[in-house]
DNA sequence: ACTGGCACTCGAGCAGTATGAGTGCCAAAT
DNA sequence: ATTTGGCACTCATACTGCTCGAGTGCCAGT
């Protein structure tokens, strides 16, 4: 592909981005110093229009860049704007803030949401990469017990258990005991296994409630809600333009339905590693008409979950990489030290 | 207010609900058996504008209900839908499934939104209003602590404790036993007092630590988050029509920001208590074109929170307020379990 | 390989017009 | 006193025909 042709694309991109309306060769020129002239261009144009890189909505319009176009676009993208040194501030002091888990989740998305200008996703670390700090057994009256895990990165699960009948505080104790022995600084993904066998350690008479217990633990570890996601940002939604019910409207279901979002984030690769998925791209029907850009975070060499931000196709992907990237690292290095 | 131009007011809110149009005298007579003529009707009309109940658009429209119009209809509303045992049977199971508080609140926000097909709200349990069920400390390394309040309510709130300097389990256990011998049972605004004179009990260098601990308690209980709200069903906005970025957008601001959404709520009154904003009733500017719809919720004689629906003045108030005190009462009864 | 020029296309915007839903008012009927 | 039918009037909406101009494609000239 000849430099200029990508140059011409590049162009049309930023163009369209910032007015969202197509555009023509005459305009290019005037805006951009490609040192050549629109009959020039329009030649260009109308190779990349036959390759399928951009097309024109009607005859007498100017071009729009077609999902392969933006692809081409975002695979030659030479300059992923970094955050400047006040972001970078600002994106520290507001993180820092934060006196929770939920508190962490809550502010990185709003954070992302603002400096994007999109709709912000954040995934909380996922509980197959975390490992089990403590696990605790709350009595809480008439037979029922609350259990709680406790992972490394902050993240809790409680689940209420009921045991039909009381049971005496010696018992809980030694059930807590022998439960944080199995369990803590284990992978959760290995609690399954640790907990085989640990009944023989009681009396029988007290093997019903113990299993009660791990069955809920073995639920909660891996059945329910493994996976959460936070959303914000849909306000940015509003700023299509576009005809909204038809657009608008099925992304705003989607994001509702945890479950496409974490289909969206599919296999978190190691921190860092970026993925953009435009228009089609996507495998969920209703945002086939908006881009993805998803990374990784997480201290290890495996990311413990993924962020990124969803907008119109017709989206600043240099900025948005750029800020998805440093608010990415800034979060695991956070969850790094909780 | 004669009979009849109440009937005709609140036909017109009905066709206008249903139609999303203004709606003129003979499609009234039409639709609605009156038993008059529409000439008749258009001097009831005239007078329902006259007082400030309906407006027309323009000149040549039929009329469309003011704020006022829908306040006096809902003040005198006769009907409000009661759920079918049917849709009674599918709160009751889908609610009976949740594991957790999380779970129940997510899914009560689902469900208000399904049945009522507008935005719903759904406000945690506060804190203020929740007993203190167990305090738990967990050593969490680097001499840091991990601080777990939990609610009778199964809300929980956790705390990253920074002491400086590695303490010993014995004074953990100490200190933890101490803490909830003074908090557990205990309301959780009565926690500060409670915890007034603890570090006592405390040799003279283990004080700091003990003050840094309870700083961190009151913290968590007074100042932060103490109230949490849960949003769902913003696709339903997508269905309004009208100018969008101009009417949702707002709309959609205002839903992320919580603060927002708790001065929405207002003071929780006793369960079953329900209100009604219509409009410009709401101090909230950018909801001025919307209606709220609010119900407390909780077991005893004070509400624990506030649960409610919110969408465009023109909606079905009977259905919605219908299905919010449905839920919310059903919401209560399972927290009571918990 | 690039450029200037030119004919052509077609959507956007505008003015003018027809249509009809809906109103307000009045005189007649109940 | 209330209701009704009739009638003139208003005005948003939809449609038509029109112009304008941005933008294209192509070609001959540099």
């Amino acid at each position: 592909m000849e430099e200029r042709k990508l140059a011409v694309l590049r162009a049309i991109v930023d163009d369209y981005v910032q007015t969202h309306e197509p555009v023509g060769s005459k305009a290019l020129v005037d805006r951009h110093s490609l040192g050549v002239s629109s009959a020039t261009i329009r030649n260009d144009m109308s190779a990349l229009e036959e390759e399928g890189y951009i097309t024109a909505p009607h005859t007498s319009a100017g071009r729009i860049p077609t999902d392969k176009g933006y692809r081409l676009f975002v695979d030659k993208l030479n300059s992923v704007k970094p955050m400047s040194a006040p972001e970078r501030k600002a994106i520290h002091t507001f993180l820092d803030q934060a006196v929770d888990l939920d508190d962490v989740m809550n502010r990185t998305v709003r954070l992302l949401s603002q400096l994007t200008k999109q709709v912000a996703l954040v995934q909380y670390p996922s509980l197959g990469r975390s490992f089990v700090r403590h696990v605790e057994l709350v009595n809480s009256g008439n037979s029922k017990l609350l259990l709680i895990l406790i992972a490394d990165t902050g993240r809790i699960e409680q689940r209420t258990v009921d045991l039909f009948h009381s049971v005496s505080e010696d018992f809980l104790h030694d059930l807590r005991t022998r439960l944080n022995v199995a369990l803590d600084g284990q992978l959760f993904t290995e609690v399954p296994e640790r907990l085989i066998g640990l009944g023989e350690n009681f009396q029988p008479d007290q093997r019903p409630a113990v299993n009660t217990v791990i069955a809920t633990i073995l639920d909660a570890v891996v059945t329910h809600s493994e996976e959460r996601v936070v959303v914000g940002g849909t306000s940015n939604l509003a700023r299509v333009g576009e005809d909204f019910t038809a657009t608008v409207g099925p992304v705003l279901e989607a994001l509702e339905e945890h479950v496409v979002l974490l289909r969206l984030f599919g296999e978190a690769a190691a921190p860092d590693a970026l993925t953009v998925r435009i228009g089609h791209e996507n495998s969920v029907e209703e945002l086939q008409r908006a881009s993805v850009v998803t990374v990784g975070y997480g201290s290890g060499d495996q990311a413990l979950a993924t962020i990124g931000i969803l907008g119109p196709t017709r989206m600043d992907y240099a900025g948005s990489i750029g800020a998805v990237r440093a608010v990415a690292r800034y979060v695991g290095q956070i969850l790094q030290d909780k």
